[in-house]
DNA sequence: GACGACGTTTACGTAAACGTAAAGCCGCAT
DNA sequence: ATGCGGCTTTACGTTTACGTAAACGTCGTC
């Protein structure tokens, strides 16, 4: 009855995943979404046993995972999130700290894209090396080729 | 005898170092650059049972940490360290194995670039909403004092 | 000649981030 | 009604990247 275009489901005008869904969506497993509710990452609500998701819940993954990507530990991007959620209704205290750390990751970003730069320009290097090596023994088959004859 | 800046040794026009130099100079324990070693990721001499590092040791310890930084594992950063080393003497398929890898290497650090802007973007926003939730919170105060008069 | 700083090996411990297996509930298509 | 796909919990296992402790060797120096 359902194509396949018709997935998730529209609950009070809010579109909603299931955890297959948001799995198959960022390539992870259930489990791993299961294991960032876990650490506080995500917070589903419930239908019944089941966990249902809404899109904030799915921005929440994607920011998690790219932070991943980055190299940011769990417990690193929990603090973030959960602080930026705290924030309408934080203290000056609690907000000043929430600038902090952003300042400290961002930081943190700016060595990376030092990094980035520096692996990128040692790359370039190998991969000349390399096709020089290549080239060479191309021009060495030709030779063997040619004593042959 | 000898001052602070009279670290290493020289041997045979070699600059050489200790673990415990190495350690400080990039901010890691001994038993990091000792878990390296048994990892294939650096292969310093012996002088009797002690390890003595070289330049080229040295390099790699900082290519190893700034991979590291980038959030590849150390079997990833082997896997072309290795590769490298041993270029002078692969053949064609190695050589193209080892562009192969770097080529993969490369695109993710494209997907870093682009996770780093995305994140500095949203980072943005959050620095915009909590200082301007903190100057609210300024305001609030002045009102306070005020009505105490 | 003892002491401290530094080095060594061996080996067990640990935190993070999941994987995997067992056992069971639920809706629904056959 | 039964089997299947997808969801659930519980719990133990695994990999990576080291930490930590024990027990010992080797300098330089006081």
């Amino acid at each position: 009855m359902n194509d396949a275009l018709d997935r998730g489901s529209l609950q009070g005008n809010q579109r909603t995943y299931t955890i297959g869904e948001l799995a198959k969506m960022f390539e992870v497993t259930p489990r791993t979404i299961r294991f960032y509710e876990q650490e506080g990452l995500v917070s589903p609500l419930r239908q019944g046993q089941k966990r249902i998701y809404r899109d904030k819940d799915r921005v929440r993954l994607k920011l998690t995972l790219r932070g991943k990507r980055l190299g940011f530990s769990l417990a690193e991007i929990r603090e973030v999130v959960l602080m930026y959620d705290a924030m309408p209704g934080g203290d000056a205290l609690q907000l000043k700290r929430l600038l902090e750390i952003i300042a400290e990751k961002r930081s943190e970003l700016d060595r990376q894209l030092e990094d980035i730069r520096l692996m990128r320009l040692e790359m370039d290097h190998v991969v000349q090396r390399a096709q020089e090596a290549l080239s060479q023994l191309g021009q060495q088959e030709k030779q063997e080729k040619q004593e042959q004859i």
